[in-house]
RNA sequence: GGGCGAUUAGCUCAGUUGGUAGAGCGCCUCGUUUACACCGAGGAUGUCGGGGGUUCGAGUCCCUCAUCGCCCACCA
């Protein structure tokens, strides 16, 4: 290809869908069938299909596609399995919304035909995702994309049910539960949030049944007075001694209840005394566990007041409430109402206050179910990065409860339980087998679904086709790493964990990267329904997806939050762009294919070559430890600053000396052919672009299935790079001088001089600082005069320096290193220092302010040249 | 109430094992030279959140406080 081919402006739009289509028709997504490669395998965490992604997405699967393709370069066979989660509750919502508008309902369509309407949602969202994913860059493996809805994925999550079911772990039962009255479902504690709002704290007083007085409780829910069946009181608390045993009628609703005495009251609080609302209170349902007490439900699963509300039946909770209060004012119940913040729960699904409400749920057992997922992590079989939330996990697992995992949906796996006519219950693949199972007719499949958890959980697994012992299942689990959000460490990591290692006895993979949250430039959180959301499909429309990844990407290590702005995707778009450039100046200046790296002589191509060694082990390191930010950032500063700002500068001469000629062209090929590979991960699509073009002799098909640059570990040269650091130092030197002396950059004056040690360096300094010459030794007529690095320079001048200026100048120099080297000397001067410190440490101050000292004395000289 | 993270230049962030504070953007000055103005050269800018401590020496280690964010927690 010709070079003419570029045009001096890189777009995106025209090189991204090119080699992602070309990718994918080379086959390069999907392992390699046969191969003795090491594997590295990734299951993604599968998006809902509830829409389209957004910022976190566009982090979290780029990280894994770069995983990938770096170890697809480092000579892995590599499976990246993607797909999709049904997501019950959340798709469910979605659907029911569409619905609303359309004038329909669930109810009104009846199951069946309901779900069939989610499945063509399905079908739209699930495109749109991946048609997004594609053009974020990712080489996933889809033709072994999962649906966690799919048939075959559906058996597993059947046999996992039954086959817990069998062992005794899944069992049902009466528990106080998140109810979300809005989308009639039980939510899991993990799926609320806890919220604190200005309330009110109720007193009211509860009269003793033989008219002795009365009790007073508090509370801040009045409406669930209801269903009250007792009093409690803790059994030290003075106030009440001997009146326990004793029985109080309920205001309003005339029962007679028991006050009873418990641990759970803390005598601090109020008056010591809590009503018992078993049915409506998690901590009261334990109380009444304890007690035996009757368990009466007073609102319902559309948070109306039931018929055990008696007068106040049908009422809206909240309109209850109100009512209520207003009741036991008239009445003389209430005693004084004070302001109080009250915590509420809030379904994360639906923003609805959530109903704690008893209700019959399945659950699972999960204290023995956590012990070999314990293990697993606190022996490090499992690895966490960043390494603090493997506390996080730990805790969790530690204090784990029963999971609920029953929901009242319609969208989901239906719990494969069957009750017979004598109302026996079992659990069975399908009805037929039920009824083989039981050994008796079946009268009806239970209705609810299963938390979308449950699915998710076996994610790992059931994606490489188990229960059947298939290949892939063989060659790929465990899987490699994990990539994931940290909000659902206990959601889905834990459950996978614990799944993995019943079903499978082995870990579900080896790494968890936990990756940062995307929050708005200013630190809030990006929300569609706030408005703060950046589309990252807009981003790459205007900037490209290598611009998005390089973004997001270089900002993503073991930090918490990435604080999301478009400046940075402007310097990641102008970043392409540099790459675009320094290839097209590479192609510019070859001429035919170039040899063999030679072995450098020049100062110049053992510095660069030394700093790519270096380059290379810190990134290669960095992408270990999934610092990808570090990884870029190195990638993206010795790119702009050592090899274009530098090394190119300093080749551009050199490119026209035929006797240097051929060894510039070969480093810079091989140099911009390593760093394009280094790159490729996070930048997949240009640097495929750029490395297509570039003249190599042993050239890959892609630089996607290219191999990671194996360099010479002797190139590695630290007293070059130490030596080439001070011809950088002493032009600089000049480069400052000469705009003190209003001199324009870059135009070539005829001669400068020095004294000091510049060898080797000399085309370096003269080049880069702009001089036809550089000559040793001092000018005949008047110059101006800088030291630095223990290098004196001279630049001759002929009357045009105004004097004062350059007094000026020169005290200004004077004036930094006596400050400098009063540092120095204090330092120096401290007998403790000398004593203690490194001697090496010593040393070098020590030779710092000799050298100060020396340039004070010509800096003193030079003044009196001009005065 | 407990745990975790953050606090460094106007903004967004780096700062390896303690050894005289860095980058990008923005700002000021200069410059279109045959890779790139989505560029290049030079420059200005910091009581490293506050207070203690350890040390010859602390942005870096220890203690403590403050502010912001996240997670966990049964106070009616």
């Amino acid at each position: 290809m010709q070079h003419s081919e570029l045009s001096p402006r890189y777009d995106a739009s025209l090189v991204e869908s090119k080699w992602y289509q070309a990718w994918e028709d080379a086959g390069l997504f999907p392992p390699q069938p046969e191969s003795e490669k090491p594997v590295f395998s990734v299951t993604i965490p599968p998006p809902n299909i509830t829409g389209s992604l957004h910022m976190g997405h566009a982090l979290c699967y780029p990280i894994q596609d770069l995983l990938g393709r770096y170890k697809r370069l480092r000579g892995y066979n590599v499976l990246i399995l993607p797909g999709q989660d049904h997501a019950g509750i959340a798709t469910q919502g979605v659907v029911t919304k569409q619905l609303k508008k359309e004038g329909l309902s669930p109810a009104q369509m009846g199951r069946e035909k309901f779900v069939e309407r989610v499945w063509e949602w399905r079908k739209e969202s699930g495109d749109t995702i991946l048609r997004q994913f594609r053009s974020l860059g990712c080489a996933f493996d889809w033709s072994r994309s999962r649906f966690t809805l799919d048939d075959a994925y559906a058996k597993a999550v059947l046999k996992v049910f039954v086959d817990w079911f069998d062992q005794g772990l899944i069992y049902r039962g009466k528990r106080v539960v998140n109810w979300d009255p809005a989308l009639r479902t039980s939510v899991s504690d993990i799926e609320v949030e806890r919220r604190n709002i200005r309330g009110k704290l109720y007193h009211i007083r509860y009269p003793f049944e033989d008219g002795s007085g009365y009790v007073t409780i508090a509370t801040t829910r009045p409406e669930t007075m209801l269903a009250d069946v007792a009093v409690a009181v803790h059994p030290s608390d003075a106030r009440y001694a001997g009146l326990v045993g004793k029985n109080l009628v309920v205001p309003l609703v005339g029962r007679v209840v028991p006050l009873i005495a418990d641990m759970y009251p803390d005598p601090e609080f109020g008056t010591g005394a809590v009503k018992i609302t078993p049915a409506h209170d998690a901590n009261d349902f334990e109380v009444g566990v304890r007690h035996k007490l009757e368990m009466p439900v007073a609102i319902g699963e559309d948070a109306k007041i039931t018929e055990v509300g008696g007068v106040y039946e049908g009422l809206d909770r909240m309109a209850a409430r109100a009512r209520i209060v207003q009741d036991l004012e008239e009445q003389g119940y209430l005693v004084k109402v004070d302001d109080h913040d009250i915590p509420i729960l809030v379904s994360e699904r639906s923003g609805e206050v959530i109903e704690p409400l008893l209700s019959e749920q399945w659950f699972a057992r999960q204290s023995e179910l956590a012990k070999p997922a314990i293990e697993a992590v606190r022996d490090g079989r499992i690895r966490f990065f960043p390494e603090r939330y493997r506390d996080v996990y730990l805790d969790w697992m530690e204090n784990i409860r029963d999971w609920c995992i029953g929901r009242q949906l319609w969208w989901g796996h239906r719990i494969p339980v069957y009750t017979t006519e004598d109302g026996r219950c079992v659990a069975a693949l399908s009805w037929e087998e039920a009824e083989a199972k039981a050994g008796a007719k079946i009268v009806k499949q239970d209705d609810d679904v299963l938390d979308t958890w449950f699915s998710s959980g076996l994610w790992p697994f059931a994606t490489l086709g188990w229960p059947e012992d298939t290949d892939d299942l063989k060659r790929f689990y465990p899987t490699t790493t994990l990539v994931t959000d940290r909000n659902i460490i206990y959601l889905w990591v834990a459950r996978m964990i614990m799944m993995g290692m019943a079903f499978k006895g082995d870990i579900p993979f080896q790494d968890v990267y936990i990756h940062a949250t995307v929050l708005t430039e200013d630190g809030r959180r990006m929300s569609k329904s706030l408005g703060t959301g950046v589309d990252p499909m807009g981003v790459i429309e205007s900037k490209g997806a290598d611009a998005l990844r390089f973004t997001l990407l270089s900002q993503a290590g073991y930090n918490q939050d990435i604080r999301y702005s478009d400046r940075r995707t402007e310097d990641a778009r102008n970043f392409c762009n540099k790459l675009w450039n320094a290839t097209r100046f590479v192609l510019m200046n070859l001429d035919g294919e170039v040899g063999p790296l030679p072995t450098p002589e020049d100062q110049a191509d053992k510095w660069l070559l030394s700093r790519l060694v270096a380059v290379e082990s810190t990134v290669r390191d960095a992408y270990d430890r999934y610092e990808m930010a570090e990884a870029a950032t190195t990638l993206h500063r010795f790119f702009w600053s050592e090899f274009c700002d530098w090394y190119i500068e300093i080749s551009k001469p050199r490119l026209a000396n035929p006797a240097t000629a051929l060894t510039v062209r070969a480093i810079l090929v091989h140099v911009h052919d390593s760093v394009l590979k280094m790159l490729h991960p996070v930048m997949p699509h240009l640097t495929e672009e750029l490395y297509q073009h570039l003249p190599l002799s042993n050239k890959a098909p892609f630089l996607m299935a290219a191999e990671w640059p194996v360099l010479d570990a002797d190139l590695k040269d630290d007293a070059a790079e130490a030596r080439f650091d001070r011809y950088l130092e002493v032009t600089r030197a000049l480069r400052a001088l000469r705009a003190e002396l209003g001199i324009a950059p870059m135009k070539t004056l005829p001669e400068v001089f020095y004294e000091g040690d510049l060898t080797g360096g000399e085309h370096v300094v003269r080049s880069q600082s702009w001089f036809e010459s550089l000559t040793p030794g001092r000018p005949p007529g008047p110059a101006v005069s800088t030291t630095v690095a223990g290098v004196d320079l001279h630049l001759p001048v002929e009357g045009l320096v105004d004097r004062d200026k350059e007094l000026a100048r020169l005290a200004k120099e004077e004036e930094k290193a006596v400050a400098d080297l009063a540092k120095l000397d204090t330092r120096l001067s401290n007998p403790d220092f000398i004593q203690r410190a490194k001697p090496e440490i010593v040393a070098r101050e020590q030779a710092a302010a000799e050298e100060l000292r020396d340039k004070l004395a010509k800096i003193v000289e030079r003044r009196r040249l001009f005065s």
